[in-house]
DNA sequence: CTTGACCTGTGAGCTACTCACAGGTTTAGA
DNA sequence: TCTAAACCTGTGAGTAGCTCACAGGTCAAG
């Protein structure tokens, strides 16, 4: 198979698949009458595995290494539930995160529904930002 | 006030600081004698606003046009509530994604409770991954 | 006079692609 | 058989917002 037509099949745009051989995810031959990619079954193995895994929010250091462990005849299950706790924390951090960021920016505007615009001075730029009351002292002890 | 002061008053690095400079949200004096930033009062306005509205969610780009707009004395005020705005649109959109992703990987998570691990093959990396049952179908008809 | 803490600019690294460029190949149709 | 469109190639740069490394100059305390 060439690029395209792998591409279509995974779902993915050529540029993608081209980028993931780059970078080692897959190893195509390559045709030598004119240097064509002729993609395999294992390359497309790969490519599929690599893109489910990065629809679990799998990083591509993280799925070259299981690659680089499957290769090898290891099993790469354990590491793969491993990683997907990894991830479901990550995720409930980087929500809370966000929350926060959402709230912080809903008490602005909040708070700025009945400010008037004002002119910029030398020392402020918008009064809105500038004169927003954040509680940073409880955030940045939190860090 | 030198780098490093300006940095701790505003609890950010030096690196931090230097970097918005470089980027041309401040612009200090020079100390003729060693070359040394110098951050005057319209510097510290400049970095205090950056600051807070980086936590508000503005892009840097987004700051820049702001202090542009500021420096030809126009208020910015509008502009600040209509990228306020934006950002809980934004924000609100990636927490959408970011929900779709945690269930995605709860159902995987909870699917694989009871799986064994397995030998890759060579057509299968982690059958955890590759048997898993996505509707990719439902996901980018969506998209 | 030394030592350590500061300062300088520049450039690279991080993530996961995406796009641009310049050029070679294949394929379908006239 | 020619041509034009659609494909393929590799390489390099761009994206956001820092962060760190490097090599070297400056300053303050003891």
């Amino acid at each position: 198979m060439k690029v395209q037509e792998v591409a279509k099949h995974l779902g993915v745009t050529p540029d993608t698949v081209r980028y993931y051989v780059r970078i080692g995810v897959a190893s195509p031959e390559r045709d030598p009458a004119n240097g064509y990619r002729r993609f395999g079954r294992r390359d497309l193995t790969n490519l599929r595995f690599c893109i489910h895994a990065r629809q679990l929010g799998f990083s591509l250091d993280e799925i070259l290494e299981i690659l680089g462990q499957a290769h090898h005849g290891n099993t790469p299950c354990p590491r793969v539930r491993e990683i997907v706790g990894a991830r479901m924390q990550d995720i409930e951090r980087q929500f809370a995160e966000m929350q926060q960021l959402y709230e912080r920016i809903q008490r602005a505007a909040k708070a700025w529904e009945t400010m008037p615009d004002g002119e910029p001075t030398s020392h402020m730029v918008c009064h809105l930002v500038e004169t927003w009351e954040q509680d940073l002292t409880t955030e940045s002890a939190a860090s």
